[in-house]
RNA sequence: GCCGACUUGGCGGAAUUGGUAGACGCGCUCGACUCAAAAUCGAGUUCGAAAGAGUGUGGGUUCGAGUCCCACAGUCGGUACCA
């Protein structure tokens, strides 16, 4: 504690009205069916992207988002709604499992520490959440649906005639075979190159292995038999149901590109008697394939290499298989690739091209084979270069002063390319599909980047797989869901060892489920949890379902609207993970019927990083961070809440100042000030400023608070918390020069300034609810928002610009409903202007009625 | 390389449909109160002595451009051989 006296008594009661909070659950929201519930009110559900409980304890970010969400759901519920705003943790994870290596503690031990600081953090900030629906991702309860949910993968298959999931006990009935259903299975089974650390002992999905890179573990390609989830087959519905969404449009461009769309065809190419199939986007330049290329791990590769490159072939695929992720992509400027001796058909004109293996062409996209066309591929043009391939013009480019070679532009001219010749490459591209198509060489193809998503994990502080294995047969089979939750076994010894089956194979006894059955030893991901939280708050402690119909129905439902999540607050950290992860499993369950929407979050919002104060990313090694405890210590909870909402836009990055902290603290000293006074003794006590005698009079600062008023109410809804504080600023301004202030002016202030800074307005409010009694009772925060009277703000006269070839050069007084003469005769006749155009012509007079006169002289 | 966002005083940032650039806050300067300081209150603060010039740079449209159009530069974020 510092030994400066405090501006205003924040910590007194500052904690006082968050212990008032708990008591009496002024945020509690009930659910349909429950005592409490209003039914004639419209609902509103806002969601902060639940935090992972690290060791560290909340950053400044955290209350960014947290303090913007807790804005808007004060305001609409002071405007009627019944507001569901919940918090939990999403405790699973890495770095507590991590963390619990490191010391030898229990990750359940530490895990639970971390949440009781993080609430503990919380609650000091005063935010509005309903705490009687926390959730823990790690909670058994919650496990429980967690593993439900993936079940309902694992047993279901993506109906492409339909387009939606669809229970696999369907295509049983139809006689498939155990093998034919695993192999369509939503969650399925599969031996792959993945992203493998030694160091963490696990595998990792791809949109993983970069950030963990970064924090300098070590990530490698190895081949394992893993877990996936068939996110692929939802490719084109999380493309199309973007479109409607209101979110940052970066970010629907982030998670499109990331999805990885693209328009073409796969072609056949005869190479002996082999049928090599390729993926091109431009099946218009045909005619200018020059040679062919599979990557190295092409199960053709084998047996098309002639006896002559065998050799040469073996060692290039050794050598790729030898490389590690980075230095395929890192070292990739420089092209390589090998002679397989084999030669291939081009169906267009029977010419017969050589073809190569080369790593540039990538095993996992399209059919993992190419046909070059290096006059109009950068990189094929690359690879013809360095190895001496031919290079045949079937474009020329429309802007006359742009070479053909290496020109990969759409607007161009077809040349060399027979039927196709003089045709646009939009219409030849057209034509050569239809073409392949009507003789079976090939046909129109629609490709995604994106892949399935690697779901298993080899670690202990994760959700078991509810899976077991039959030792006879070999087969995976389902926990019987009475089973549900599985959780871990105790361990004491849960460090990973290498073994990629991870650290569940020690415990025997676990693993052991009957004679017959041994248990999955995978662990699912961190996104497992996050995936589906927002439908748990919707109901938190229900062990029949996980979430209730109705509870789903009424928090989730659009009744004709959008429906789903009203606002979502959070990074855009998770814009391509987290965000694309938790649209399919909801797609997955409206598949089934059980959420009403197709889409979970309406509405989304990303906050802004806050930088440290030289302007730098926080981080520790930087010594820049700032922790809020020291700041709510320093200043208290409602000037960081403030302060974080005026930095600028809550969508910028922007660098923290402490001083700006101090400068909101004054103002709400200020804010203080115009009701309190100090005593003799040192206390607070009520001034007598603030008064409730009113004769009615519009004052100029009822005048400047229906602004306020006006402007606040406008800003929250835009979400415009900075200049929704600096137009309250003024207002206090103006109340703090006047020499009374009417009581009824002064709370409504305290109901504006409520949402921002709800401790020093529910204080100021109780105390003068001591000393006036006829205000209404209850916090201030129970009450309703305030309305603007538009008959404040109508102005009689107004200040009228006036500007001489469009610079300002006076202003003139004038009645607002003055007409366009009157405004050009007293414009012409201001002092200022007759200087200037004295001696000039006047060629024009433009006239924007209650603005400006811009007098055109010359 | 490609995609996206951004660029306004010493600093964070304000500016409806194009119509007073710099609201509000920080910092700084001066003043009041004080033995003094802190705190508080008040005045000033884009640059320039002035004319004038000013919203990354260069052009354009317009009576009028921070705002619209074209070209370029810089900063940040995403992505990386996706055929």
């Amino acid at each position: 504690m510092s030994d400066r006296k405090n501006p205003y008594p924040f910590e007194q009661f500052e904690p006082k009205w968050q212990a008032i909070w708990d008591k009496e659950k002024t945020f509690k929201v009930s659910n349909p069916g429950e005592p409490g519930f209003d039914a004639s009110k419209k609902k509103c559900y806002i969601l902060d992207m639940f935090p992972y409980p690290s060791g560290a304890g909340l950053h400044v970010g955290h209350p960014e988002g947290y303090t913007a969400t807790d804005i808007v759901s004060r305001y609409r519920r002071m405007n009627g709604y019944n507001v569901l705003h919940p918090m939990g943790w999403d405790s699973f994870g890495l770095p507590a499992e991590q963390y619990a290596i490191k010391t030898g503690q229990h990750p359940a031990i530490t895990t639970q520490a971390n949440i009781d600081n993080f609430r503990r953090q919380l609650k000091m900030l005063g935010f509005s959440y309903d705490w009687d629906r926390e959730i823990a991702t790690t909670d058994p309860r919650y496990v429980k649906w967690t593993q439900w949910i993936f079940l309902r993968l694992y047993n279901s298959y993506y109906d492409t005639e339909q387009q939606k999931a669809r229970p696999v006990s369907e295509l049983e009935a139809r006689g498939w075979s155990r093998e034919q259903i695993d192999a369509v299975r939503l969650a399925y089974v599969a031996d792959g190159m993945v992203n493998w650390s030694p160091d963490m002992g696990t595998v990792l999905a791809n949109e993983e292995a970069e950030e963990w890179k970064s924090k300098g573990f070590t990530v490698e390609r190895r081949k394992l038999r893993q877990w996936m989830l068939r996110i692929t087959a939802y490719a084109e519905r999380l493309i199309d149901d973007l479109e409607p969404l209101d979110w940052p449009e970066s970010i629907k461009m982030l998670q499109r590109n990331w999805i990885g769309k693209s328009r073409g065809a796969e072609v056949n190419f005869t190479c002996g008697e082999h049928t090599i199939t390729v993926y091109t986007t431009r099946p218009d330049t045909l005619y200018g394939a020059t040679y062919m290329v599979l990557s190295p791990e092409h199960e053709l590769v084998p047996a098309i290499t002639t006896p002559e490159q065998k050799e040469a072939v073996d060692a290039y695929r050794k050598a790729c298989a030898a490389k590690s992720d980075l230095e395929r992509t890192d070292l990739a400027k420089e092209k390589t690739g090998c002679f397989t001796g084999a030669y291939a058909t081009n169906p267009v004109n029977g010419k017969q091209i050589p073809v190569w293996i080369a790593d540039y062409v990538l095993t996992g996209y399209g059919t993992g084979a190419i046909m070059a066309v290096p006059a109009h591929d950068s990189r094929d043009y690359e690879f013809a270069e360095k190895f001496g391939l031919p290079i045949i013009q079937v474009v020329q480019p429309d802007d006359p002063g742009t070479p053909w070679r290496d020109f990969v532009g759409y607007n161009g001219t077809m040349v060399n390319s027979e039927h196709l010749n003089g045709l646009s490459v939009t219409e030849a591209k057209a034509k050569m599909i239809a073409w392949l198509e009507e003789k079976h060489y090939g046909a129109g193809k629609v490709n995604y980047k994106l892949r399935d998503w690697l779901f298993s994990r080899q670690r202990y502080w994760g959700e078991p797989f509810p899976v077991l294995w039959d030792n006879e047969t070999g087969h995976h089979c389902a926990l019987p869901e009475t089973e549900l939750p599985l959780l871990q076994p105790e361990m004491e010894d849960f460090k990973p060892s290498g073994d990629p089956r991870g650290p569940l194979v020690k415990a025997t006894g676990w693993i052991h489920y009957s004679d017959r059955y041994t248990r999955e030893t995978n662990t699912m991901p961190q996104w497992a949890g996050s995936c589906w939280y927002y439908l748990r708050y919707l109901d938190p402690t229900n062990d029949n379902a996980f979430v209730g119909k109705e509870a789903e129905a009424y928090w989730m439902g659009g009744n004709g609207k959008p429906g789903g999540v009203d606002l979502y607050v959070g990074g855009t950290e998770h814009a391509v993970l987290h965000l694309l992860y938790a649209r399919f499993w909801h797609k997955v369950l409206y598949d089934y019927g059980l959420v009403s929407t197709p889409e979970p979050f309406n509405k989304l919002v990303n906050q802004g990083l806050i930088l440290g104060e030289d302007g730098q990313k926080m981080s520790k090694s930087r010594g820049n961070v700032v922790n809020p405890d020291d700041i709510v210590r320093e200043y208290g909870a409602d000037s960081i809440r403030l302060y974080e909402m005026f930095m600028g836009p809550l969508k910028e990055v922007k660098p923290w100042a402490t001083k700006g902290v101090e400068g909101i603290s004054r103002f709400l000293a200020r804010v203080w000030r115009v009701a309190m006074t100090e005593t003799q003794e040192g206390t607070w006590a009520l001034s007598g400023k603030v008064t409730d005698e009113d004769n009615g009079e519009v004052t100029p600062v009822r005048k400047e608070l229906h602004k306020t008023i006006k402007k606040v109410t406008e800003d929250i809804e835009s979400m415009s918390f900075n200049t929704a504080i600096s137009k309250m600023m003024e207002c206090t301004n103006a109340m703090t020069a006047a020499t009374k202030v009417c009581l009824t002016d002064y709370v409504t202030l305290l109901h504006l300034l409520n949402p921002f800074a709800p401790h020093i307005t529910e204080e100021l409010y109780s105390l003068l609810q001591a000393q006036y009694p006829a205000l209404p009772a209850g916090g201030l925060c129970t009450q309703t928002w305030p309305a603007f009277n538009p008959e404040y703000l109508v102005e009689n006269m107004r200040e009228i610009v006036v500007q001489v070839n469009g610079k300002l050069r006076d202003k003139v007084q004038l009645p607002v409903d003055a007409d366009r003469e009157t405004a050009e005769a007293a414009a012409l006749a201001a002092p200022k202007v007759q200087d200037f155009i004295a001696g000039k012509t006047i060629r024009k007079v433009v006239v924007v009625p209650g603005r400006l006169v811009n007098i055109v002289a010359g």
